[in-house]
RNA sequence: GCUCCGGUGGUGUAGACCGGCCAAUCAUUCGAGCUUCUCGAGCUUGAGACCUGGGUUCAAAUCCCAGCCGGAGCACCA
């Protein structure tokens, strides 16, 4: 009894299993349900620090807390963790901002930590009195052998009033000299909550407030009071805040504020690409690459010029997910994600890269139509055409006197002579049949009227360790006229090549980035 | 070193809380075929995984123990 027998046999006595299942389309993915959330009433923070520009690692979380936010009708605040004058700088605010916009992540409202300073003062003063925060002048360097080894400082026992006036003398005390500390746990397995630090003087001006402040809180204790005075019901952050929940926690008891929801997840990798300001900063100081928008890195500024998409980003997100494991992934990801975004979209060009020159001695001079797009109706191009053509270096190979080949989407032609750089052919019988079109090979072409055109081709700017020299190459070519007149930041696909981000138009040329195959 | 958190095909994920329907999902990648006047897209189809060792159980990817590997934290940074 062969195979199908015995199939046939079974469908007899147990028709219904053999009984067509309709295949149903695969639902998009889609992430979990957020625990804890009512309708109507989630709150969610996108927190970025105004020292840099983001990459795709803070675009994930700035993506997961606004997807929440609307999936459960609710409300998203951005807020500024802006503590540290040192580091902030006026001109990352504005351009954060601009990141998020054109990541299509809205916010309802707007804030900086820098804002409340007055509310920090009136908690640590709480603190103060409660019993729980002591003024601390020992140096820090001695503070931290202490927290290592569990010991208190001697500071722990100053008296309340001590402390009430140890803290006045902060507010024009030498940065360094003091510092508040929270009465924790010096016990604890958690590091953290060994009398950290709550707040400490910091002797530079702010980009927003100016020399009004000289003590400023620590992230623990701002982001303890924010997320709880601003209504935020959940966080969905990195995990390397992980131990900071059992601290925050514990500040929010002592000042008797609610807890939101603490959600956490591994920060995220792309193979070959630096995804820390810390990795990307020397980077661009060395020249290695030339800015924070180099097409090699995952930047949003990056991967937008590079022509990757926004919703492509929200893709990858929802691929990964809430993970708690390390994912790292591979730019083949990103890539196809985009693809199928910008399939659909991109009108289709022609272009030849390393030009050979090909005549056609009996081609007429005329003007066709070519679609934009093979499969949707985005309208026709116009081409002119002469008896003069460009083929690409790569097609140019391997062509043989007497061959016949269509330059695609006009007509065939029949070789007549090579030469090590040119060709001279004919036109030659249309044999239009389905059956011929779909046999004879196909190459790409532009006519002698044509534009100039650079394409930069990013690469992965790390090899294992090393940084790849050849990162980013760049090759020459021509492609057909109307290629003039796009804008700059349009995606396009040039055919049998890649889609490409126009980066920059000018009389001389054009030049355009491989976003990817 | 100590403390937390992880480990499912090459990559990323679902399943784990509540053990059986898991000979393990989906995507990516790679292979084959169809289709297409692109090397793109689409359709069909194939390849490839439960970290290791013990234990509990009729039954373990799932629960327990030990080990191994990876990450994070241990700031007057966020």
């Amino acid at each position: 009894m062969s195979n199908k027998d015995i199939e046939n046999k079974l469908r007899e006595v147990y028709p219904e299993h053999f009984s067509e299942k309709p295949k149903e389309k695969e639902a998009p993915k889609v992430l979990p349900p957020l625990e804890g959330a009512e309708m109507g009433k989630v709150v969610t923070r996108l927190p970025p620090e105004p020292n840099g520009y983001p990459h795709i690692g803070h675009g994930m979380s700035f993506y997961f807390n606004y997807y929440y936010a609307k999936k459960y009708d609710g409300k998203v605040i951005l807020r500024f963790d802006d503590t540290n004058p040192k580091k902030e700088k006026l001109e990352y605010y504005d351009a954060i901002k601009q990141d998020l916009k054109w990541l299509k992540i809205t916010w309802d409202e707007e804030r900086n930590m820098s804002d409340d300073m007055q509310l920090y003062y009136r908690y640590a003063l709480d603190l103060i009195n409660m019993g729980k925060a002591y003024v601390c002048n020992c140096d820090s360097e001695y503070v931290s052998k202490l927290r290592y080894d569990s010991k208190d400082c001697p500071c722990v026992s100053n008296s309340v009033q001590d402390n009430l006036s140890l803290w006045k003398e902060m507010e024009t005390a030498d940065e360094g000299k003091y510092s508040l500390r929270l009465k924790g746990d010096m016990a604890s397995k958690n590091t953290v909550m060994r009398d950290p630090t709550m707040m400490r003087v910091v002797d530079h001006p702010h980009p927003i407030q100016g020399d009004k402040y000289r003590i400023w809180p620590v992230y623990d204790f701002a982001c303890a009071i924010e997320d709880s005075v601003l209504g935020v019901t959940h966080v969905l952050r990195s995990n390397e805040f992980a131990l900071r929940i059992e601290l925050q926690d514990y500040i929010r008891g002592l000042l008797n504020l609610r807890n939101p929801k603490i959600i956490e997840y591994s920060r995220f990798t792309v193979k070959g690409a630096p995804t820390s300001k810390r990795l990307i900063r020397p980077l661009i100081e060395e020249h290695v690459v030339s800015g924070w928008d180099d097409p090699r890195l995952v930047t949003i500024r990056g991967l937008k010029r590079r022509g990757i998409t926004p919703e492509a980003i929200h893709m990858v997100a929802e691929e990964i997910g809430l993970s708690k494991s390390e994912p790292e992934i591979d730019w083949s990801l990103i890539e196809s994600l985009n693809r199928k975004v910008i399939d659909s979209t991109s009108d289709r060009y022609y272009f030849v890269s390393d030009p050979k020159s090909l005549e056609v001695i009996d081609a007429s001079y005329q003007t066709i139509q070519l679609k934009r797009h093979p499969d949707f109706d985005r309208g026709f191009r116009d081409v002119h055409i002469t008896d003069k053509f460009f083929i690409s270096g790569n097609d140019f190979v391997g062509i043989t006197k007497d061959q016949i080949l269509r330059l695609k989407d006009l007509f065939n032609i029949f070789i007549i002579d090579t030469d090590t750089n040119s060709i001279k052919a004919m036109h030659t019988d249309e044999k239009t049949s389905k059956d011929e079109l779909s046999k004879i090979k196909k190459i790409q072409w532009v006519s002698d009227k044509n534009v100039k055109v650079s394409v930069i081709i990013p690469g992965t700017l790390y090899e294992g360790e090393n940084i790849n020299p050849n990162s980013l190459t760049t090759i020459n070519g021509y492609g057909e006229e109307g290629i003039a007149n796009l804008k700059v930041d349009d995606i396009v696909q040039f055919e049998r090549f890649g889609f490409v981000r126009v980066d920059k138009i000018d009389p001389s040329g054009v030049t355009v980035i491989l976003s990817h195959k």
